[in-house]
DNA sequence: ATTTAACTGTTTACCTGTGTAACAGTTTTC
DNA sequence: GAAAACTGTTACACAGGTAAACAGTTAAAT
């Protein structure tokens, strides 16, 4: 309910209780995210597993021997950012930093099968946190918020 | 395209490039985000003002007198975090701490003229951004987009 | 061939946004 | 009148991220 220092309900009624932010794609992309991300956490802190690494971990059991600049590439980060989060995964032992023949300037990732037992894990654990959070969504909406979803991603990914 | 440190690209053909991540909506809910975060910025990185000072503006010209712990809870953050976006708004003159008679604890956010003016100048700013950033949805797809974000607030705000 | 440019992983410093815990002052509750 | 609850504020910590510089390596230019 609106209320204000003053006490007065008069122009802030609840029923038009509609400020401009309500409108505003971005400011509703936030709260949806905040709240997903937050699940996210509850869901796999016990794991101890944040989001990002979560990503990371992922994108190198489906593209072994993935560079990091590769990687970061396909994260939407910065290769200095991603430093860490190989270095969290390496300690531990998900992932090896391996010489490539080639070219002595890159390491290729390559997952352990520790790594992987880990990975199918949290993916299911992942799901579920999904399914949970959605259970009130068909899976017609959940398409289609995918969809526009991915529609924005492609907007800004173009450059 | 797929490319890894070995150049092999047989099972990581282009085509086939679905990393589990694709079909979660936390994923793509944060890379959207991103992308629409970092686009606001770039609109409004003129003005200074950030998202969530913008946000805070916004409801307190919606919300005059509004008070502070309020306004937190209507943006999901804590108090705390409250106190420099005020301090930052206050010292732009863009709204003013009051003193409630009632209530000595309080202090009531009311914006100033100037803050008004502000805000009417930035919310065109916010706008036109975000219609050019999502020119290419159409209105309905807009509202589906909306529509849904707001679900998943709804799930996560109704604790 | 040699220089120049470009790329890789890394470190360092920094910024933004956020939460937690404590606090003194002030109501409210019982 | 004592205890509980609320308000704004500070201090501190932390996560996530960028930017700039670096040395080593490879590719391109000429």
């Amino acid at each position: 309910m609106a209320r204000n220092a003053l006490g007065s309900s008069k122009e802030n009624d609840a029923s038009l209780e509609t400020s401009d932010l309500e409108d505003l794609v971005g400011y509703n992309l936030k709260r949806a995210y905040v709240i997903v991300q937050t699940d996210f956490r509850k869901a796999l802190g016990e794991d101890g597993m944040s989001a990002r690494v979560f990503s990371a971990l992922s994108l190198c059991v489906r593209f072994p021997n993935i560079t990091q600049s590769e990687l970061a590439r396909m994260m939407g980060i910065e290769r200095s950012g991603l430093v860490a989060i190989v270095d969290e995964l390496e300690g531990k032992g998900h992932l090896v930093r391996a010489p490539v023949p080639g070219d002595r300037r890159v390491q290729a990732l390559v997952p352990t099968d520790a790594g992987r037992t880990a990975y199918s894990a949290a993916i299911k654990t992942v799901r579920a946190h999904e399914d949970r959070l959605f259970a009130d969504m068909s899976a017609e909406e959940k398409e289609t918020l995918l969809a526009l979803l991915k529609k924005i991603r492609t907007r800004g990914e173009e450059t």
